[in-house]
DNA sequence: GAAGTTACGTTATAATATAACATTATGTCG
DNA sequence: CGACATAATGTTATATTATAACGTAACTTC
């Protein structure tokens, strides 16, 4: 497949993905030094696990993965939920509600609003930054304050179209 | 529970909930009946404990509802699910995805992209007619075809926010 | 190094959802 | 009508997702 054919859109045209994953635990690293924040072992684990996925995982996905890096610990779900919760604050992860997932943060730390494109094919997920506008304007028109945006858009990204035919 | 007075915004703008149900119920069996489908009495049921309490419901909550009326009876999850299925694909009623909750549609049978202020303060809900466009446009751009838009906005209402003052 | 705090570990259980199969109701076509 | 097909409901069991509650370890600060 040489032309990889022009994969649709910003977090999933083709790259580097080892590269990618470090820059992102990096700039994970780096929030939380600026935060004066603890990046304990456990947490990074979790965000390895998700930024080696680049594809949403639930929790039990994650947790079946760290116990399968542990030798005989049995680690149980508070341990992973927790780690979530931490990097889900922090804005280094997201969290797709349609799908009661998790997946980790194009723009570490940006707590940006962000916005989901899922292909229910191939189940990748592309984090469109921002883009909208009118809808917080529409909220805020009629004095709603906004705390948070979930947009998640499931469709069929242009790729899985392209095989379909 | 006289939350008829704190409402907001255009789904809860004060109205008269009895018509309005009468009206959204009526609506249903429209719906129903253009499209040769039978609006059951199980369904129907779903629908109008949806419709009487126009905030979101989880379905487990709307199975208590149920074993509540039934007199002897005990329903179990599947039935709702069913119930619930069928209302969603015919546009009667919408998934809360950031909630696990479902909430009767306003426009019964349009599946329009529904989009929803969520007051975390008093728990309405507010479904705003599609408003939008530029993000489905974005997703079309680049070559996307959108199933779904999930959009669901949480924050605190116009009321909830003199009345925290 | 003792006290306070934060993170982790453990057990149990809650809350949400579906698979699989049996039964009943409804439609339909000879 | 009556037999077959289909759709809807009922039932049992279980899967999946998430959290409460409480104990232990690690780090921080004085």
């Amino acid at each position: 497949m040489s032309r990889e054919n022009k994969s649709s859109n910003i977090a999933f045209r083709k790259h580097d993905h080892r590269r990618c994953q470090r820059q992102l635990l990096s700039a994970a690293r780096q929030v939380c030094e600026t935060r004066k924040l603890r990046l304990t072992s456990r947490r990074r684990q979790v965000l390895e696990i998700l930024l080696a996925s680049h594809q949403p995982l639930g929790a039990y996905d994650i947790l079946a993965e760290l116990n399968r890096a542990a030798d005989a610990e049995r680690i149980a779900p508070p341990i992973v939920y927790r780690a979530l919760e931490f990097l889900l604050v922090e804005g280094l992860i997201h969290r797709i509600e349609s799908r009661n997932a998790f997946i980790s943060c194009v723009h570490p730390g940006h707590q940006c609003a962000a916005q989901f494109l899922i292909c229910r094919d191939c189940e990748q997920v592309a984090e469109i930054e921002n883009g909208d506008s009118g809808l917080l304007a529409q909220a805020d028109n009629i004095g709603f304050a906004v705390d948070h945006a979930v947009v998640e858009i499931t469709g069929v990204c242009a790729q899985c179209q392209k095989h379909g035919e």
